[in-house]
DNA sequence: GCATATTTGTCCGTATGTATA
DNA sequence: CTATACATACGGACAAATATG
């Protein structure tokens, strides 16, 4: 555990190859935020699951940096939604509720079917989508169910994309990083993200003719299916261990 | 504080003793949170204005606290999009740019004209709407200026408000919190928030009589007009101050 | 219920690197 | 080039709350 955590960070030099792309847009990185990167890859991939509770001492000492370093990375996550802080007890990965699951469906179909439906204006950012769509094609050809889902994700960020606006773009980011510690709870992943690979094609190339409402009605509709199926799924999962919490 | 939105490009006479009355108010909860109460206060109310530098040493002896609490202070405020944090030359109030506030708009008709758009269903969300317009013709009356501004905001909260969502909520606050920092570079705020008192109400009509597109319609026209307003104001009053800055 | 150790909350001083005058 | 001011990060001290036996 100390070492999967401690993984990068000691050396950020060296693994710099993939990163220092991001790096050069963001500019320098301060300790603090490389911690929270870590942490947060940590969560998302699933090593940390919800309802973990993330000790200073234990997460500082592997990763080698001060308890003052480490409590910043984790307001930076707690103001991601991925951490909540307890007072006097620490910081827990977030357990979402099913309201959450469902508020954050409302939130999307809102900001989605909003940015496809203006849609048509842009070429550049139907090429976002196009690139999303051939990157699941292509990952679920290799059977690579983990890029799938990431394909996916990409898919319905540059779906959010075609508003144009970068305050809209943070925003679904933030709503997919959250949307993520639903998905673990997924019994099969591979199933779940499968689906909706031949609808994001179906809704490309409604973009691509100009059609925006049509592009929208099959969004909308494909939103829908996925939050029940979601909330089906999780609130199985969850009604277990909710029991065994008390 | 008046004199210091009265007084021209010059410093304000002694920021520093303004801001050591504050520190009797500093009471009992941590005391990084109370700095930031009081600098959020200060910031929003207009007496730092957006392009102030927040320096260490003054506001640290001001208030009587230690650098590293000051700092807390700070990155509060920074996740609260209120400061920036340049690169090793510190904090300074959050300057929005002639992009940002058309951003900010674009997100607000987005937001905005969805959520009136699926009013009808919840009469609860209606009453604050309602409420918010009252309100604002409360103030209109006793020709509180101050008090007008705000009852808009609640308005356009309430509005906000109708989609049922804390998300959307929660980022509406954060979007109106911004456009505070560009309210004050408003030469004349009461005009320009009293031509759309009577907006407010028109829109409140229609959503009690149920027509949601009507409502947004209207909605969509008045954030234009604002927008394009506040544009106008916003890019005279900073193109003096960018060019005084070098 | 009580006394214990552990963990977190808060605040400080300092050392080092960096940007600006 | 030097001096100043600041950001960053660290380690530690002490209080307060929680967990443990």
């Amino acid at each position: 555990m100390t070492e999967a955590v401690a993984g990068h960070l000691r050396q950020p030099p060296d693994q710099g190859a993939a990163l220092a792309a991001d790096r050069a847009l963001l500019g320098r990185t301060s300790t603090a935020e490389r911690v929270a990167d870590v942490l947060r890859a940590r969560i998302t991939e699933g090593f940390f699951r919800p309802g973990t509770r993330l000790a200073e001492d234990m997460i500082g000492s592997s990763l080698g940096v001060s308890r003052n370093t480490l409590r910043e990375a984790f307001r930076l996550l707690t103001h991601e939604r991925l951490l909540v802080h307890e007072l006097n007890r620490g910081v827990f990965v977030r357990m979402l509720t099913v309201d959450d699951v469902v508020d954050l469906y409302r939130v999307r179909k809102l900001i989605e079917c909003a940015a496809v439906r203006g849609a048509g204006s842009s070429p550049d950012g139907a090429q976002r989508v196009a690139a999303a769509v051939a990157e699941g094609e292509r990952a679920m050809e290799d059977r690579d169910w983990q890029r799938l889902g990431t394909a996916n994700m990409h898919f319905h960020q540059a779906i959010a994309g075609l508003a144009g606006s970068p305050r809209v773009d943070e925003l679904m980011q933030a709503i997919l990083a959250e949307l993520r510690l639903v998905f673990h709870v997924m019994a099969d992943p591979r199933r779940f993200h499968e689906r909706y690979l031949t609808g994001n094609r179906e809704i490309l190339d409604r973009i691509d003719a100009g059609d925006g409402p049509g592009a929208e009605r099959l969004l909308a509709g494909y939103l829908d299916e996925a939050e029940r199926q979601l909330v089906d799924a999780y609130a199985q999962r969850t009604s277990g261990e909710q029991a065994a919490r008390h």
